[in-house]
RNA sequence: GGCCCAUUCGUCUAUCGGUUAGGACGCAAGAUUUUCAUUCUUGAAAGAGGAGUUCGACUCUCCUAUGGGCUACCA
């Protein structure tokens, strides 16, 4: 690649940014990256109706969660700033003018309500109605009003739209990097408005066309919802003579609902059960939804799945990390049809990411909840808890769960396990055990296993109804981990504590 | 309705004309284990259908079907 790879990633600010639009981003990363490019951020408000307050914060903040760096744009600056488009609005006037002066465009000062008369009538008479060749010469625009006349309306303020100038009956040749090449007659092709009078703003085609050129942008990498404008954006480089700069495009497959049935919405989440969204996110009315990040992923797991949701390296190598996904990304091996999303494997991405934290990261992400549950400790034996019990989490917040009896004496006893063990001689033998547990003064794993296990060997009792009993005692429940890494970590005197507890307040079953 | 894109296990996918069609998630069974998990092993599970092209098609072409996207003075 001779010329210097430029990507933006321009999300409207419409609301909060989902999942799909992250892919779209870290797709736009992750090549820019590869090819030691450069990433922009670019705001595409020209539609003040659907502005939504906080959505660009949202945006930013979701792009640096999931470690999306952005060399230029808006919150950076750079030398094409600025980077919001309703900043920008100056300067794309004089291109639509452009486009009418030389023919490409032209003035319309239809209503509404007069094309909705046009459209019923297609209706009415079985045909599809299209703001075209057929019809724009038999509306007031500047194709069928004198020169004398189009200026007089513009001068005494009536509403106009400049629209391009579809040509008739013209293939045009497209050429996607991830689909190839792709025809479509012109003939099919509409109108489209470049530009409203109304609020001086012009619409997506236009400003993204005239922002990626004047911003030197390569390489346009974005959703398949974008294909069918592809053609227009093609005719739009060409008639402002920008063929030769014009960037090459990519068109990502979309994100599926998991079951199918349409692509990924922001409502799906709350229904599915499952985030949309990469952070929690609350609306100017009010209303909420879950985040990844709120909902105990790691930004490494999540962006992660999300990589090959839609891409694969080729190679059976499941586990990367974003420089990892930077060394091996290419368009080339991104898929054609939509993937669905699969809440369980990104789960499983998570516990992944889980497993292979260390003792001191699991700390600083489990200090808090311990905190939440009145437990005050140091990192050490925070992470030390949590390192033991990791294997079996999914999610920081499983851990309190998993762990609380390493800092919690247990007050009640899971039924099951107390109908089990809680019977016959077992109190007795728990007995026995809290004797030569007292007897024990290396604490340590390994020393009280090799005792309490040639003890229970030499007594020729069940290991499983000592061990279990003793489980009950300490644990207050059927689950944990090694008993010998419980009675290490909570030590000798909490081990009897909990031991003589039980012997005095719990009424043997039967 | 029109236009465009897509189509391999339930899901994400590998395969770039010749493979016992591979892996992962999930599922099932087994092993390990003092419990719960983890882990390991094994298993079930796929080329939408029909025509071509070819010595040979999952792979190329066409048709059909199905899925999806777009069809706003929204992006």
């Amino acid at each position: 690649m001779s010329q210097e790879v430029r990507v933006r990633f321009a999300p409207s600010p419409t609301g909060p940014l989902h999942m799909g639009g992250v892919r779209t981003a870290l797709y736009n990363y992750l090549f820019a990256r590869r090819h030691g490019g450069k990433m922009i951020l670019r705001i595409e408000d020209t539609d003040s109706q659907r502005f939504v307050p906080g959505a660009e914060e949202y945006i930013i903040e979701s792009l640096k969660w999931c470690g999306i760096e952005i060399d230029e744009g808006v919150g950076v600056g750079g030398p094409h700033a600025p980077y919001r488009q309703s900043e920008r609005k100056e300067i794309y006037l004089k291109y639509a003018k452009q486009l009418v002066e030389a023919g490409w465009a032209y003035y319309a000062f239809d209503t509404a309500e007069e094309l909705d008369v046009l459209r019923k009538e297609a209706e009415a008479a079985g045909q599809t109605f299209a703001y075209n060749y057929t019809v724009r010469e038999k509306l007031p625009t500047s194709l069928s009003l004198s020169k004398e006349e189009v200026e007089e309306r513009i001068a005494r303020g009536d509403i106009w739209v400049v629209r391009f100038k579809m040509p008739e009956n013209e293939v045009v040749e497209m050429d996607d990097l991830i689909r190839g090449n792709v025809k479509v007659n012109t003939s099919t092709l509409d109108d489209k408005v470049l530009y409203k009078s109304a609020d001086a703003l012009p619409t997506y085609h236009l400003a993204n066309i005239v922002d990626d050129h004047l911003m030197e942008i390569s390489h346009v990498i974005r959703g398949e919802e974008w294909l069918p404008s592809l053609p227009l954006h093609y005719l739009l480089y060409r008639a402002f003579g920008w063929q030769d700069s014009q960037p090459q495009f990519a068109h990502l497959p979309l994100l599926l609902k998991p079951t199918g049935g349409g692509k990924l919405s922001k409502r799906d989440g709350d229904k599915m059960g499952f985030p949309v969204f990469p952070l929690f996110w609350t609306s100017p009315t009010g209303e909420t939804a879950h985040g990844y990040r709120e909902d105990g992923y790691f930004a490494e797991a999540f962006v992660n799945m999300l990589a090959l949701l839609g891409w694969n390296p080729g190679t059976e190598q499941e586990i990367f990390s974003m420089q990892e996904l930077i060394d091996n990304f290419s368009l080339d091996r991104v898929s054609k049809s939509g993937a669905r999303f699969q809440p369980d494997k990104a789960k499983w991405f998570n516990a992944q990411y889980m497993h292979h934290k260390s003792d001191a990261e699991l700390a600083e992400l489990f200090q808090p909840i311990l905190r939440e549950n009145g437990v005050e400790t140091s990192d050490e034996l925070a992470g030390k808890a949590a390192g033991i019990m990791k294997e079996r989490a999914t999610f920081i917040g499983d851990l309190w769960d998993l762990t609380s009896y390493f800092f919690v004496a247990p007050t009640s006893y899971e039924e099951k396990q107390m109908k089990k063990y809680w019977k016959g001689e077992n109190p007795a033998r728990l007995k026995e055990v809290r004797e030569v547990l007292a007897s024990i003064d290396d604490f340590s794993k390994e020393n009280t296993e090799e005792v309490v296990g040639a003890w229970i060997k030499e007594k020729e009792y069940g290991m499983g109804q000592i061990m279990n009993t003793l489980r009950l005692a300490l644990v207050g429940a059927g689950k944990g981990p090694g008993m010998y890494d419980v009675t290490a970590f909570i030590g000798k005197e909490e081990c009897l504590k909990r031991i003589d507890y039980i012997l005095e307040n719990l009424k043997p079953v039967e």
